[in-house]
DNA sequence: CCATTATATTATCCTATGATCATATAGGAA
DNA sequence: TTCCTATATGATCATAGGATAATATAATGG
């Protein structure tokens, strides 16, 4: 079957997709995006809390959305590949797609009912 | 960027995902793969409870992770694409993927160590 | 060693979310 | 209408999860 859910538990999809889940984390992975960041940098370039930002690091690393090296006193936080860019692209147009067909739906619901002045 | 933080609201991303991430809507949606379902039908393939099955219909329904049509006494749900699947394959493609990181670490390791008795 | 900087962790609070039970609503048959 | 079935909704409870502040740990320079 399509979600595997005889050979992959479910569970385990479903923690890795709560680790993309969050706003936050999506704002910390779209950092990334640029390259190679230390974390007081994705703090002053996200406006989240350094502990706050730590702890969003650790759930992406768990769940192996980011990759860590550390160089001197720096904890540097980057992508390891196209994962999450695919998951994110798919996410972004599937919501344009939805946007697109409520529009399409209210010109028709406009074009059925006259316009009429507001308040 | 990748994340398309300036276009679209991450909130409206992690919505989404939010909506994929947990285990009872995944089971419903792997369970709709075989086809269109009421939600009787999905109540008892999955164990759900009725007003639970319910609920995470509604929130799929919200996110357009499924379509309902009513037929006589019967809502029946459907997959309308292959949005959900694809997300799901790469997630779990990426879990393997992980996992075949793990045993190859672990089997390093055992060879620079050497193996000594359990207990 | 101590001081400083960078990151991680702990404790706490608050909110969000899932499960369950009971009830409401909708649709159809007698 | 009344009854039955199917689905949805509301109330409640328990738990999970995120934000913050304070503290701990790690790395380095003096």
């Amino acid at each position: 079957m399509t979600f595997d859910s005889e050979s992959l538990p479910l569970e385990l999809v479903a923690r890795r997709l709560k680790a993309l889940a969050d706003a936050s984390r999506l704002a910390v992975l779209g950092r990334l995006c640029d390259g190679e960041k230390c974390v007081t940098e994705l703090v002053e370039e996200t406006g989240l809390g350094q502990a706050n930002v730590s702890k969003h690091l650790h759930i992406l690393l768990g769940e192996g959305f980011v990759l860590a090296r550390r160089y001197r006193r720096n904890v540097f936080y980057r992508l390891p590949n196209g994962m999450s860019e695919e998951i994110c692209a798919i996410i972004c147009r599937s919501i344009r797609e939805k946007a697109a067909d409520e529009k399409r739906a209210l010109a028709r619901y406009l074009k059925r009912t006259p316009a009429r002045k507001a308040g």
